[in-house]
DNA sequence: AAGTGGTCTAGACCACGGC
DNA sequence: CCGTGGTCTAGACCACTTG
């Protein structure tokens, strides 16, 4: 379960805007009803509607031209991923068209090594919470995925963590954290075994690999993601406004 | 007052800010002045205020606490590339600490290969101008970029191309085209014998590739970047408010 | 000239956190 | 309680594109 909050006028009109552009209700390469029609159809300021239509634009859904209108991005459906939800896996993999699945692979307790414990800024020898997961598109496995989050933060029994849920909700429900911000690293690394008995393929080929670290509101880091994505079957692929 | 005329006064509060974060007068971890104080200052109103400050935010440079204050991030300068710049190599050298040179390698007239040819919407065989130039991290080469634009675009003679200036520059300049916005493929790839030559290191090792499509207001694409990236000297990384 | 998006203002009220 | 950021409004004026 999740906590419900009720959203913001802007979030609603982003939504309601998004579905549109995705049910074909605004078609590719064609002009959206202007700033002021908007704000008088949903009943909400044109501010509020310039907000959402600015968050829309700078990941590419839309395209602005002053003097002209507001025209939808014909290449929307070849971004995979967006600004700000670089860390949100099952998002990138629906991004390229995939129904997105979770296995829940396993859930260790470690001490944390020295480079772990640099990050997270924890003493040697902490022990740290191991969560590994494996995320599907369709059926085929495309992320491997490993949290390291410090023992001492857990608030609930280690058993009843349910692996199959988004990591926000895990840090919500059995950690009482809220995550602030994130820091992504993007690096390309070969596959090694380990990880390729899960992905399959071939051993030694280049992939990505997107480094994660979870930060809460006083810059305490709350956990590291080490996420092996496969390149060859997903693209990470962005687009962005030129500012 | 400061706020001049010609950029525009969120992006003037912008720059400021971010000097002052840059330059200690608002040191790392510490309370910047409030909304209210910061608009009185500089004054301009209080929205204009917010969204520079929100921009600020998306890009991980502060945090915002309600009902408590906006912090300097103390993590700032471990972020090497900020949203919607990800295509501006100069920056992201400059981000990783280093001190940012172009060298021309060269430019040259050749005609679109099918695959060109199909992500430009050229007709096969329609001739490019394949722009090369190099990315020098303080002395050390990191990125070997390759431009493609389509020749019938040229506005200018060839020769008069000045191959150190900014990507943006050189459509303004010698083409005549603004920029809307680009679609950028993030993929990791093994380093060629060509690439080894102009970057160094050990053929064969895993680096990245950001493939960048840059389109103008039309959706018409105007070129096709491939920058390759050698991510053991240079890091991508991004700071991103969760949203 | 008309209509669009771009910018900015002044002010209202709410939700949250620290004192 | 007060001050902070979060949200939203109504309206003004500008810059630009199109007919």
């Amino acid at each position: 379960m999740r906590i419900i909050q009720s959203k913001s006028a802007v979030d609603q009109v982003d939504e309601i805007l998004q579905e549109r552009i995705w049910d074909g209700s605004y078609l590719p390469g064609s002009r959206i009803p202007s700033e002021s029609e908007l704000s008088e159809e949903l009943g909400v300021s044109r501010a509020t509607i310039r907000t959402a239509l600015a968050k829309l634009a700078a990941n590419g859904f839309i395209l602005r031209k002053q003097g002209d209108g507001t025209y939808v991005n014909e290449h929307v459906r070849e971004a995979s991923a967006h600004f700000g939800n670089l860390w949100d896996l099952a998002e990138l993999v629906s991004g390229n068209g995939y129904n997105p699945s979770i296995q829940f692979l396993s859930i260790k307790r470690r001490p944390a090594t020295e480079k772990e414990a640099l990050i997270l800024a924890l003493e040697a020898g902490e022990e740290l919470i191991c969560l590994r997961r494996l995320f599907y598109a369709d059926q085929q496995p495309v992320i491997l995925a490993d949290n390291a989050i410090p023992f001492s933060l857990l608030c609930e029994p280690l058993e009843t963590i349910d692996g199959k849920l988004h990591i926000r909700d895990i840090f919500d429900l059995y950690f009482h954290q809220k995550i602030t911000y994130v820091m992504t690293d993007i690096r390309s690394v070969v596959m090694e075994a380990e990880v390729q008995e899960f992905l399959g393929g071939e051993a030694g080929r280049p992939i990505l690999q997107l480094q994660t670290i979870f930060y809460e509101k006083n810059n305490l880091p709350l956990a590291l993601g080490v996420n092996i994505f496969d390149d060859s079957f997903l693209h990470l692929s962005l687009a962005q406004a030129w500012s």
